[in-house]
DNA sequence: GTAATTATTGACGTTTACGTTAAGGTAAGC
DNA sequence: GCTTACCTTAACGTAAACGTCAATAATTAC
């Protein structure tokens, strides 16, 4: 009878955990990406909860949508899908990934030409006598 | 009277050559971005706006808002600056720029995760059966 | 002289991922 | 019996950066 193992929690605990608002949990479960049960009224989330929960914030970390992420949740609940369908967002994926490493070429880029111009800028403020030259 | 330099530009040209549309530049003229004369009710877009247009475009790459953008361009008009205001443009480009390097090493990571999974996920489907292993 | 082109202002619509009240239900503690 | 804590649904609000009409005007082409 852990409270590191239970088998449901209430969307304070999961709030606590995992580092979100209640509305938020709400709004997942209005989207579908999580199917937390009721006792009464309130909610109570599960293990799997738990588990797409943990998927939902690192698919926003790699810059999903929501909905993208919902797709990608089928990902693993493998028994009823169809291979297809598995394949499909296996290379959904991947195609993310490819944006992803584009974003970070670009990224890389702005980077490098924002730092050539911090260097004009600098030395207009020195120039000026704003700023001084040191460091 | 070259076409390539000439004093005042259509929106339409400016469109062509910026690849923005109408409604993006009448929108930054609003936001006091640009500020493009009359001439009886159309808006000629002068060498100093295009200018101003190249650095708005450059700005959105570095991921500026419009309105961090409207500041910086502060910086190209000197003359009329004090040094303060000049400093603290600088510095607000400083920050940008920890912010995107920041952005930068929190994608590389998700790159990293996102690899792993695909990984994963590309064993489970050649241990499926549904895709083969080569490549 | 009329159609086509290009322009204008005005104003509501779009997207995403929630935030923010409002108004109330339920259970525990004292 | 009352407070307090926690929960619920419903529904409008928010931000950014424009998109997308609508209605109208001026210019140009033929």
């Amino acid at each position: 009878m852990n409270k590191l193992d239970v088998e449901f929690r209430s969307i304070k605990e999961m709030c606590e955990i995992y580092k979100v608002t209640p509305r938020t949990l709400r709004f997942y479960e209005f989207k579908e990406l999580l199917f937390p049960i009721r006792e009464g009224q309130r909610r109570l989330f599960t293990r799997r909860d738990q588990a797409r929960l943990k998927l939902i914030l690192q698919g926003k970390r790699f810059g999903f949508s929501l909905e993208e992420i919902r797709q990608l949740l089928n990902l693993y609940d493998i028994g009823d899908q169809q291979k297809t369908q598995l394949l499909k967002t296996y290379e959904l994926a991947n195609e993310r990934l490819k944006v992803m490493i584009n974003q970070k070429d670009e990224l890389e880029l702005a980077i490098e030409d924002l730092k050539k111009m911090l260097k004009w800028g600098e030395d207009v403020l020195v120039t000026k006598g704003i700023k001084s030259n040191e460091n």
